[in-house]
DNA sequence: TTGTATGCGTTATCAG
DNA sequence: CTGATAACGCATACAA
């Protein structure tokens, strides 16, 4: 356990200041270049480490980010970190992470050790029931940046980071149509959440210009666990009249789904066909693959921590770009394609 | 942006040293309880936050574990994650987390970075092609304590956490066996790493208990993608004898092999019977479920941050234990099962 | 039980 | 281009 090494001891060996190896380590432009490489040889030589406990006591900033987001374990938000993490590595951040598991109270508490912990930003996917952002106040009167992504509310004091979930909704619907479906459930989540509440809009808005009907019985509001799964697919046989379409809005429930409905007789996609939302690995393994909506979760969390990071360097002014909105994708597979094109064939 | 708050200005208002409101804070024994409550109400009321960064200087510790894992966008390490995470919070840890995907020179990279952190622990689960653990002398010589969990070295400064590797790949093995298989073919990774090395280690000693042969032919050391396991049905079909049984040793490649050995007319489990390992949450999603290792994520997680640290508390010695292993779990489902109990219906 | 004084390692300001 | 010096906010040894 050796003694730590501080700029005064490089100071000392060099026969300079202490100022000026800081200044030298910092690449400060008024310090000669040779003495630079010098100590940065030095540096290195003693095994030198920069404090940066010192550092950030005496600047004003932690380079820091923390990130609070519903659940670790899910495929989509683990891309989502990833794109994070590798942003803000390659910005020397540091990135302190924590879930709020679904629930307010415990995004509140993870918000406190955020502001304890004085990061300089912060990167949010919002809880299910959370309804408002006054637990992120001590942010905002402090001026440090909030940034939502996924799943938002709209605040003028802070970027949006979303896909546009009711075009993504409609475009789902709207294959489901193409298709021939004229019966077309939706399963989604807390309507209390932008991307549920948006995405039964776009789906609400492809029935009514297509003249189909919709209404309670074919609108399920659930939390899209497995076992919402496998309820749905009871519910559908106990239905008069079953659905022929399925847009739900998460593919691990929709996958589910899938493999109930085949167990319990119906053909998918020809008796019902089915669109998810995310591409999850998941709609690529089951049969036949899941039709989805391809959401960018790697490149969402890219553009998040750079946004964050570009404003804490003065790059970009939160208050003029309010929301930013990645494109999504459909990705037609098996599980909704009746309308087979015989002309690709050889 | 007010004036922050410190101990100083706690101290004025109370007419009392910035020591005592000091220690008053730090529930310091030999200070009065009537003096620690007011300073905790006063501190309360005026908004006081407390400086870690002064704070960390002063003590020589981050309240800070670092965390290098393989890959973020896995369901395996987001449940392990989310179990750290849950154990770190209630300690007031705060977690850095950094990913190697897979390459050892990230993994130094990491490693730095942390070590620059001045984390006070680490935790970390090893990149396919590490084979040593040089890169960690920096934390050894300053006695940071070394967590390896999964994926380990087996090393005498360190504790790992990890399961029964080879019993769980013996198990597998033998539940093939019992159901009537005489040609099983094994699934791995890299071999440099124990966790595929002990499987298969485990898969070969069933086979030589129950004169099974095995041979190179069916051993096949993969990537364990998804491609990989197309690959792999192309394979089984190019063999002259297919395999009567499959031991995959991840269940995403796992299920993406029975998606498509059914689609190529092999009939799971009767042609070929399949056991995964992870228990992953697709292998309910899939027909049939899928047979795997339960493997206990968010149990490791909660162990390995918890030992950290309790080592970190003084509670546990490293040198005394030295290696933890978590139990495993067969857990069968329609995949393997070709023996059907008849007696368990009415 | 409380107060005084000091230093943790940096960096910013000011002066040369 | 470089140096001296003063904070940054806290925790502790020592004193009372």
């Amino acid at each position: 356990m050796q003694k730590e090494i501080t700029i005064y001891d490089i100071a000392k060996q060099l026969e300079l200041s202490p100022a000026t190896v800081s200044r030298a380590l910092n690449d400060h432009p008024a310090i000669n270049q040779n003495t630079k490489t010098l100590v940065a040889n030095k540096a290195m030589e003693m095994g030198y480490r920069s404090n940066m406990f010192a550092s950030n006591l005496r600047r004003q900033r932690t380079k820091t980010i923390g990130v609070i987001v519903p659940r670790l374990d899910s495929a989509f938000m683990s891309t989502v970190l990833s794109g994070m993490e590798k942003v803000a590595n390659e910005s020397s951040y540091n990135l302190i992470i924590s879930q709020s598991l679904e629930s307010v109270t415990k995004e509140i508490a993870n918000a406190k050790t955020m502001f304890d912990s004085r990061v300089d930003g912060l990167l949010v996917s919002l809880a299910s029931d959370t309804d408002n952002l006054d637990h992120f106040n001590t942010f905002f009167r402090k001026g440090i940046p909030l940034i939502l992504f996924d799943r938002v509310i709209a605040q003028k004091n802070c970027i949006n980071i979303v896909i546009d979930n009711q075009k993504a909704g409609y475009d789902a619907t709207i294959h489901l149509i193409n298709q021939g479906c004229k019966r077309i459930l939706h399963v989604t989540g807390s309507l209390k959440r932008n991307v549920y509440a948006d995405r039964l809009r776009g789906y609400k808005l492809a029935l009514l210009e297509h003249g189909l009907t919709g209404g309670a019985e074919l609108e399920r509001s659930t939390n899209l666990t497995r076992q919402d799964g496998l309820d749905l697919v009871n519910y559908i046989k106990s239905m008069a009249i079953p659905p022929d379409g399925l847009f739900i809005a998460s593919d691990f429930c929709a996958a589910t789904c899938i493999t109930a409905l085949k167990q319990s007789g119906f053909s998918v996609p020809t008796d019902i066909a089915v669109v998810g939302f995310n591409d999850d690995p998941v709609s690529l393994v089951i049969d036949p693959g899941l039709t989805t909506i391809h959401y960018p979760g790697q490149e969402m969390g890219e553009i998040a921590a750079q946004s964050l990071i570009n404003h804490l360097n003065g790059l970009l002014r939160l208050s003029t770009t309010n929301t930013i909105l990645l494109n999504h994708e459909l990705v037609v597979r098996g599980s909704s394609q009746r309308v087979v094109s015989q002309s690709t064939l050889p």
